[in-house]
DNA sequence: ATGAAAGCGCTAACAA
DNA sequence: TTGTTAGCGCTTTCAT
């Protein structure tokens, strides 16, 4: 019953049917073995195993997805507007960058793979283009990112189309869903502390972005530390800005036009910290000599700035294994059906490097080189 | 005829046979319609079109990559280790960044999706794990970036499989694919032109990392254009750099501790560019006006630097779109055959910014506030 | 110009 | 413990 394999030219991909037959068992027998089902003899599955790594066979990922309703395809929504934004100024976007490769690699540990896609939340046809998106994909999970998984428009959408997602915010929900975050509140305490540690008391906050979660609470998380110190709110060390470089620098600029200026800023993320050094230096300010500058994300830019950036790590490539290593899971034991609601918080870290210091007239007397 | 849809509290896609029963055609209709084939007259086409945009239907990619063969995906092959390394330090990865995310939004056009793999060509079974993953995926296409692009294994290899694949890479290939470059040695010559025409007569080359096609033809580039300048070439002024920021460090520094150093430096890179300045700045030097430095890429990060970087643009994302381009177009109309080998070259450009300037005593008496 | 029937390569019931 | 038989939702032949 051995079929011989045409030895064309190119090499053909082999089916479960070339395996079975090499094998001598059934190809139910054969998916048996692959997906790790059990009633399968010890010798049976070396058998199995043996042709499948000397045919070099693996499944179809289309013929699983048709058949068995999974399809080991995982996607991630971006914000449309906000990722196309990034794109057409040429800025780079460590957030998506690390999340999705941080994601990709668990999804290779698992034979998954990670699609990207684009979602306006705004767009009048929202709905019917989430219904056919995942109509078309089939994805077994869906990752919401930032700003969209936050919006309730989006959520309710994909609850009602029964989809198993895990929402990367810092605001819970009761859909039924996975919701991951970093603690915010407590991060930005931590942060601020470690300007007032350091002796500052005229600690300058530069807000960010309208439309995050994570800002109201990095902002929060602020006033608790200051709070917490015995060291009175001063509105006027508060700016606006919007999570951007450009944004960092005017706001920076408006803290430093004061009469009274801070010593120190935290900038509730580290584009616009690296905006805010820019300010400074645009100044005459050196940092963190004349001002200390702490950032909140860490990402990648943080390290190779001018100081290297002090930052507080948002754990974002935990983030993405998790929600990965939760969405696969739940596919392989729910048989589709959406996450339980859950939450999940993953550690942050102050990462201290070079931008921050004690305050110019403080206790310490560090000179520096004039 | 109508089957009323089951009511059900979550919503089901439709498939291919609620949208015939709704235009009363039958199921190949609505697929010759969807797939823009012939014979089809408007009145039947308006018809499965309005049941289509009624019914929210997308079809299955699942589906349609079993039953027809293409899977509606393309998939980029990364060089595994390089990637990882990046990856594990925390880097950022603009060149991937860039073209993937190009490509993907290409892909969005025409439907398609894109797949990131690593491979690691120096595994002993990369021939085992090509020829899987290419059965798993079954991608339309494949795009090679460097430097596996210039792996003739691997080239070797996808061309064995018959798998339609665009390489990213300046070296040309006899094997049956599209090659996509810029003209490196024209752009650096360019480049080194620039520094030229600003009044250096010293400028100093860091070579690229050993493995890459282009570090080779970037440093012709740089020769040629000192040769077209009548400017001897100096073995003192090249230093060996790796493509890493700190390949870049040591490369200038080199240079720079030479008793007659440049008075500019060409890296062939941005981040040994940056490196560099950053080397010049730890040694008091300012730039530009002590010393010029020029870049190649012009990644995002060149133009946040301090002070931004005068570079080289490589076209990555019209490569990336180009690639993508070719080979959705290769697979709607050759049915998966391997792509026509062919050749494209995409356009480059200067971008001064502001790293570069005169030379300190050149005839351009400027002066700087010291 | 349109439709009927036959798979694509798997997984899922259901037998044995 | 294993195999048999249906489909999954499409695209292809091949009729008509």
């Amino acid at each position: 019953m051995k079929t011989v394999a045409p030895a064309s030219e190119t090499t053909r991909a082999p089916t479960i049917y070339e395996v079975a037959a090499k094998a001598n068992v059934s190809i139910k027998t054969v998916s048996r073995v692959l997906n790790g089902e059990p009633n399968v003899r010890p010798g049976v599955q070396q058998r199995v195993l043996a042709a499948v790594a000397e045919l070099g066979y693996r499944p179809k990922m289309s013929a699983r997805g048709l058949a068995g309703g999974r399809s080991y395809t995982l996607v991630t929504f971006l914000d449309e507007g906000l990722t196309m934004d990034h794109w057409r100024i040429g800025r780079s976007n460590p957030y998506v960058e690390r999340l999705q490769f941080a994601g990709m690699l668990q999804c290779r540990k698992a034979g998954y793979h990670l699609l990207v896609e684009l979602l306006d939340p705004n767009s009048p046809r929202v709905e019917q283009w989430i219904q056919s998106t995942l109509a078309a994909l089939n994805p077994d999970g869906v990752i919401l990112t930032p700003p969209i998984s936050e919006d309730q428009k989006i959520i309710a959408l994909l609850e009602q189309f029964n989809a198993p997602f895990a929402r990367l915010s810092a605001v819970p929900s009761k859909a039924a869903c996975l919701t991951i975050s970093m603690d915010e509140v407590a991060a930005a305490a931590e942060a601020t502390n470690h300007l007032i540690d350091l002796g500052h008391t005229r600690v300058g906050f530069i807000s960010g972005g309208p439309g995050f979660a994570s800002s109201a609470l990095r902002e929060q998380g602020y006033r608790a530390a200051l709070e917490g110190r015995g060291i009175a709110f001063d509105k006027k060390l508060m700016s606006i800005g919007d999570y951007t470089f450009e944004g960092g620098k005017r706001a920076a600029a408006i803290l430093l036009k004061e009469k009274n200026p801070p010593t120190a800023i935290f900038a509730s993320n580290d584009e616009m910290a690296l905006g805010a050094i820019h300010e400074a230096s645009r100044r005459g300010l050196a940092v963190p000599r004349d001002l200390s500058v702490i950032g909140f994300d860490d990402f990648p830019a943080a390290q190779y700035s001018i100081p290297p950036l002090t930052s507080m790590r948002q754990p974002i490539d935990d983030m993405g294994v998790l929600a990965v290593k939760r969405l696969i899971e739940n596919a392989a034991t729910q048989r589709g059906a959406a996450m339980p609601q859950d939450r999940a918080v993953v550690p942050h870290a102050l990462v201290v490097r070079a931008s921050t210091c004690p305050p110019p007239r403080s206790a310490t007397p560090r000179k520096t080189k004039a």
